[in-house]
DNA sequence: CTGTTAGCGCCTTCAC
DNA sequence: GTGAAGGCGCTAACAG
């Protein structure tokens, strides 16, 4: 391997020198300056950015810690905090915890021991409050996506699922549903509560009292439980209409009503969080909340960088990112 | 930070007998193990893996290069990736081309000066050479993914690109379709070759000829290049369908098809390469060559670590992986 | 404008 | 079983 030695050598000056050349920093001459280029050049010479990190204390290297790589909000989100990273000049460590705490914890062992500058952590739930210590107790900034996570102060992107998640039900009442089930995600994860709080308004203000016998848990990510479908399903007064917490659960929702040969919205209506990106531009079907992913991942990457750059220490920030509704085939007016 | 000197000074031992405790090395005592354990816990100690990457010469990263990470194709690919590097405990630097050699040279920069352990890499096309090259210059190994450079010796996985389109095509002839045009990718992609290698020898084999005014090139990743379109749709003998070269090319075509009031398959059919994830599973409506996403990521890194590994140099190996024709509602016969 | 010294946190080598 | 010395590649701080 070739370093700044080698090359201070060839071009008869020091290693400061050539660190300096690198780096941009204090007063070099021209022509000096060309030669040690040259030299650079020549023997193909590249900064070990691992040696840097160790004596400047930073990696120039952030992590992004994401639930669910084959969820298109992720990806979308990914492809956001990628741009705001590179534009930054930071390289990006990828993690993927399949909504899984110890697959979290795992990586953020990782994450600590790589003394990565900071972290856009979408947490699997409220139980990633012990990584999120732990990553507070090192000193690692970060900025918490999508789910906010009770007990930790820090800078956050969150969508608006209270909100969204009532317009998606109101849309339903409004199509005549009056039993309308919610087959949400896990209770710990703050956006399977808002929506829960949301469908809930939404049955209030217009009059209606929620039915908890209509409402499922499960886990964000598959649908594996069929037993809570066919419970909703064999109810004395089944639902007309399902409202699944986001758009996993809508798939695995709509394929096994079809393997019972229900289907949408002929005999239930459907409608979920999030869109189904470019894959699901061919046939878009279902009525849904759709959010701003890319802009969870920019925005939030942007903040990541100013914490860690910025002189003020400013307040936690909370963005707010509204979800718009958008009304497609999987719905239509009760019969 | 603290280190293995505070370590070794808190427990009464020297730092080496700490690192030896941390590596597994060397013969300590049950005693001195058990109270370096302790302390390292009560200090909540982590290693810093850059000042170990920088005296054992490797940094357990590995960088994953993709060219479109809102692609479901490559989506899965990294999971697969994801969970073999994981598990023989790689750490993964993400990079995204976007099909892009400017940005996949930056990316090879980054990675360079990242002194990674390998390059699972996913080429934009033949111009990728030169980027491999600067890493085989480096000695960085590699494992090349989904498209074949020429002039390029690695171990490399493939799909089959011309036995999936020749079925593809061979497909349509059987519905009848004789004018069957192909939106192809960029000709300097090996897989875009290859898929017209494939049509022309479907077209050939049942006796038909090629029509190369009915073949479009234009950019894996998106379309909006809609003239190649209207192009083939102004002929005089306009064709009766279409195949996509890949996934996302397909949602263009059909998107643009539809807002000239064109119905697929009624009034085209369309059929495509890779299939969408789970986002495409609510309604799978193309008919499709699929391949196996996972295992060309799974595979790919499993190679790729091997060969770090591995004591053995083996000859490049070359692993090809079948696609399967699945075939759903966007063909029909020929009316 | 350029060089010297010291040290980032860790591990290899050689002693004891 | 354990420790001391030296160095991985680089840069901050101080000299000149």
């Amino acid at each position: 391997m070739i370093t700044i030695y080698d090359i201070a050598e060839k071009a008869g000056v020091s290693a400061m020198t050539v660190s300096r050349v690198i780096n941009n920093t204090g007063r070099i001459s021209e022509a000096t300056r060309k030669r040690i280029r040259k030299v650079m050049e020549d023997l193909h010479y590249i900064p070990n950015s691992m040696a840097r990190s160790l004596v400047l204390q930073k990696t120039k290297i952030l992590s992004l810690l994401i639930t669910d790589i084959t969820n298109p909000f992720y990806t979308t989100l990914a492809r956001g905090a990628e741009d705001a990273a590179k534009r930054a000049g930071y390289r990006l460590l990828f993690a993927n915890s399949d909504e899984d705490y110890a697959k979290e914890k795992d990586y953020v062992d990782m994450i600590l021991s790589t003394r990565v500058d900071g972290v856009l952590f979408a947490p699997t739930g409220d139980q990633s409050a012990r990584n999120l210590a732990q990553l507070q107790k090192h000193n690692i900034p970060f900025v918490v996506l999508d789910r906010e996570i009770p007990g930790i102060e820090a800078d956050v992107v969150l969508g608006d699922s209270k909100e969204g998640a009532r317009k998606l039900v109101e849309h339903l009442i409004g199509l005549g549903h009056r039993r309308i089930a919610l087959i949400n995600g896990s209770q710990d994860v703050s956006t399977a509560r808002l929506r829960y709080t949301g469908y809930s308004e939404a049955h209030l203000l217009s009059g209606l009292s929620v039915n908890d016998s209509l409402v499922a848990h499960l886990n964000y990510r598959d649908f594996h439980d069929e037993s809570a479908l066919d419970a909703l399903l064999n109810l004395e007064d089944p639902p007309t209409a399902i409202f699944a917490a986001n758009n996993m659960l809508a798939v695995g929702v709509i394929q096994s009503l079809r393997q019972r040969g229900l289907q949408v919205p002929d005999d239930l209506s459907v409608v979920c969080f999030d869109d189904f990106g470019p894959a699901g531009a061919i046939n878009p079907f279902l009525t849904l909340a759709s959010q701003p992913a890319y802009q969870f991942g920019l925005l939030g990457m942007q903040l990541l960088i100013e914490r860690i750059e910025g002189e003020a220490v400013h307040e936690n920030r909370k963005i707010i990112l509204p979800s718009e509704m958008i009304i497609r085939a999987s719905t239509q007016a009760l019969k």
